[in-house]
DNA sequence: GATTGACTTGACCGACCGGTCTACTATAAT
DNA sequence: ATTATAGTAGACCGGTCGGTCAAGTCAATC
């Protein structure tokens, strides 16, 4: 009775690019259809709303990102703190890139959507600092790493891991903002310089 | 032959404070006219456009932050690096006040404006640009006075400056993504002791 | 007191919004 | 072969969007 579609996933990825590129507000639902090539009964079989959609598309953003930009950090066998340098590298590599082929810094999809929504839809906002926090965990375990190997002392691993998030979101925002991606490049290594004492 | 009129006025303040409270997109037209209590043709009399009109809330929003915020924590004659520990401070009590009175952090209305418009509207992410250039400058004449001082060596106060600017947004963003002013207080005292070094 | 022009009023526009609905198709289970 | 059902198609809904416009009001100028 079930008939394999990949549907679903086009709406997704379609969602995925649309949003990214603009805004939530910016994008309608005829667009993600019409970019997904389907028509807009199918989108709302598969998803209640576009809010629902959205809270999906999220955690495609989240696994993209660990898997990408973490994941691909600590493949090589290095230092807890060299791997995070590596996440900073990476980042710039890709912002970079998205510059050079749409002539735009998009930014970060989580930031971009928690300050849009946080105050006007509160589930989106919920599923955003749900997975601010898993990134955070991601960080604060290398930063125990680094505890247990003696390269950091005295530090609040936890404050430490959310500074650092903070203050990786705030340099993609002001590269956006500049449309500049050589910020990231000036500003993102001295993400793990950041210390939170305990 | 000009009537003194406080329309511009009501509709620049109708439009800071519900596009502050929630969004570019969210708010309409037609909702800031009512909200100022002013019909849409004035409203079209005095700023061609939404767009336009936005640029000229920026402007408040930076007047505002700049007297309100930067403007207060240089009253105290102290030293520099604890008048930018005093920015911090009064950023805390401000968000923490919004959130008792409207049960939300708002987050940075600069910030909030600039990740949801950089990518669609040019002329409004290149004033926030501006503004955020203005608003570095601050932090780097701060930072020379503490240079000058001997306070700090070896800095570059320019970097050193945009890259508090950033953790700055970063931490207001992680606050008003989790909806606690608490994450302001935990995080943002650490700005100062951020360094680029030359 | 006639003229001028800044300002106000509110009806109106086409386009688009998120979402609904009914009819239809295709396939798998019986 | 019949039935059940997941998925597709696309017309349609009321409401809202940013923006326009013609008509009018009022005060300052001459």
């Amino acid at each position: 009775m079930n008939r394999p579609s990949d549907t679903q996933e086009r709406i997704l990825n379609s969602a995925r690019e649309l949003i990214y590129a603009s805004s939530y507000a910016d994008v309608g639902v005829a667009s993600i259809c019409e970019h997904a090539g389907v028509k807009k009964g199918s989108f709302y079989h598969f998803f209640p709303s576009k809010s629902d959609l959205t809270r999906a598309v999220l955690e495609t953003y989240f696994i993209d990102i660990k898997e990408r930009i973490i994941g691909q950090a600590l493949m090589d066998d290095l230092p807890p703190l060299q791997q995070l340098q590596n996440i900073t590298q990476i980042v710039y590599e890709f912002q970079k890139q998205t510059k050079e082929q749409t002539g735009q810094i998009l930014g970060c999809p989580l930031g971009n959507l928690a300050t849009e929504l946080s105050t006007t839809d509160e589930p989106i906002r919920n599923k955003i600092a749900n997975i601010f926090q898993r990134l955070q965990e991601s960080f604060q375990l290398l930063l125990e790493k680094a505890h247990e190997r003696g390269d950091i002392t005295d530090i609040n691993t936890e404050a430490t891991a959310a500074a650092m998030l903070a203050y990786f979101e705030g340099v993609i925002m002001m590269a956006k903002t500049r449309n500049d991606a050589e910020v990231v490049k000036q500003l993102l290594p001295a993400m793990v310089n950041i210390r939170i004492t305990q």
